[in-house]
DNA sequence: TTGTAAGCGTTATCAC
DNA sequence: GTGATAACGCTTACAA
């Protein structure tokens, strides 16, 4: 019952357990009859390779970690982020013949086991997606000798290639767009301040208004879509002359057109809403959502694009930045 | 920069490879003073484990995959069946400190992937999430000594055991209530008919009708939001006194009830509308939607408690099916 | 309680 | 081309 082995192989074959090797790696040093021999032998013996045994001596697991630094609740929560990074990070992965092991790292213990898991050579790389804070656990990693590429700049100084989108632009012209529009009382709900997202989208906002010489009108969400609601009527209580609201995520903008609407609020006549990410269901809200696009998937897929690099002893850049795109649907 | 190995912190702290083993594993056996150096030397090497090495002579990896046999583009839609899974099983096996290795099998490369990989020794033990059709995996690997649980009855003969939810159970609920609050003409849309979910759903809505001497009318989905929109205005056309609609799904409930708008009937006034799953987007619709929820959460959880009984020599029901509950909102 | 030594199943380096 | 043989880093009888 218990799995066969080289050996095993090697003798119903009637050659050594090198050949048998080479043979099983596609090494073409090999007679041809003897080939078919034993591919013969490890057919019938149903024989795969043991992995534990082929990567203590070959160093190589073929297997990528990508850590999600977030609970399983977070991560699929019905906003389309991580969802997309995955998608493009298997893509990629996939194409290049590695193992995805997807790690959702949301509690201590889950941190600790990671970081063993990491360092213990289960894994040849490590990507990280959305790193909250200033995560001490990229650059561990790094000075394991343990190549990481991370989604997203890091909060501090750090070594670690990042790739990220074009937050910044992405957020000029959504404010812009809106303040061309006559729109005169901007709001924004931020995300959360330990994120770079959430940091950088809100920078950007600050930026523009000041600019333009007008004020800024702030309420802190976390991403989700209750926050955004929350955010909302706090931001309608705070200046309920309010003509627009710039929402850091999809989800955020959507809560929001809930609190608008239970005001009474009409949009955009009254308030227009400009969200960001432009996830799948930005086209199904009532009025369907304006929103910045980010390409989510060509993020993931950048992001292994640049860590299967650093795997084949490449360089590669420090940063990458991907451009994002202001989509006009009718909130704004 | 190589990590340091056993033999390295047994130098560093004087004591033989056996005795760095035996701290580093928690065994009592050893005088604490000796302990103490170890643990001192561990720490300053910065020792972890080598995963390879351990698993290749204890003959377990303590990680288990979770196989969804969905490319990550159907995965990650935003249904949220897959999630609920993940997250269940993340929670149960994050209890029982193993390691979650998610695989998204989409195509037939990734499939092959995933039978060297479990069959490799990469993993303890194999959890399926929605098998299709009459996959050979499981039955393969249970042969193989490696212990699978399946989520959802396979279609065909199977040994592997398995958790789902009382498909029959809820369908019934929903179509009683229909046609207890006076709807006489319901039709159906129905998931895919190579996945048991499908099928079952729909054998159920089926039986019903039948029992209850109504027509049955039906429309094939497969689970998507464009799909249940098609199938909304297939099933208009095939019978426009249509005044029901229970869909398998919630996704394709949402895009049935934009069909429904667009086609200018009221909901629930002309046609009562109800889904499958209530996730999260279901308060959300406009109405909200009136759905059966399933445990898939739990689901989830289960799934992962009866590998891990597997795995501790214990033996499991067969067949184990959880409950699900009719949840009425505001569309029928 | 601690150390010695024999594997675990591969791959890689040699000779032949 | 093919076959011995030595690692790879760890756990675990068995001895001491």
């Amino acid at each position: 019952m218990s799995r066969p082995t080289l050996e095993q192989v090697a003798r119903r074959a009637g050659v050594s357990r090198a050949t048998v090797s080479r043979v099983v790696n596609g090494s073409t040093r090999v007679a041809a009859p003897i080939r078919e021999q034993v591919n013969r032998a490890v057919a019938e013996l149903g024989y795969v390779p043991n992995y534990a045994a082929r990567s203590l001596v070959t160093q190589r697991t073929d297997s990528i970690a990508l850590i999600l630094p977030e609970t399983a609740t977070r991560v699929f929560s019905d906003d389309q982020f991580f969802p997309g990074i995955i998608r493009g990070v298997s893509q990629a992965l996939e194409a290049a013949d590695k193992q995805l092991v997807l790690m959702l790292v949301g509690s201590p213990a889950a941190r600790t086991r990671a970081e063993r898991y990491t360092t213990g050579g289960h894994v040849d790389g490590v990507l990280f997606a959305s790193v909250h804070g200033a995560d001490p656990l990229p650059e561990l990693l790094l000075r394991t000798g343990i190549p990481v590429v991370c989604n997203g700049r890091p909060l501090g100084r750090s070594e670690v290639p990042y790739v990220d989108v074009d937050q910044n632009g992405g957020v000029a012209h959504a404010v812009r767009h809106l303040l061309d529009s006559g729109r005169r009382r901007i709001g924004t709900i931020a995300g959360p301040p330990d994120m770079v997202a959430g940091v950088d989208r809100l920078d950007a906002y600050r930026k523009i208004l000041a600019d333009s010489d007008r004020r800024s009108i702030v309420a802190v969400g976390d991403f989700t879509r209750e926050s955004g609601e929350a955010a909302m009527r706090q931001l309608l209580a705070d200046d309920p002359g309010l003509d627009a609201v710039f929402a850091a995520s999809d989800l955020m903008a959507h809560g929001a057109l809930r609190a608008l609407r239970e005001a009474g609020r009409r949009v955009p006549e009254e308030v227009a809403v400009i969200g960001f990410d432009d996830i799948e269901m930005a086209r199904y809200t009532d009025p369907p959502l304006s929103t910045v696009r980010q390409p989510i998937e060509r993020l993931g897929q950048t992001l292994a694009g640049q860590l299967l690099r650093l795997l084949a002893g490449e360089e590669v850049e420090p940063a990458l930045v991907l451009p994002t795109e202001l989509v006009i649907r009718e909130t704004g």
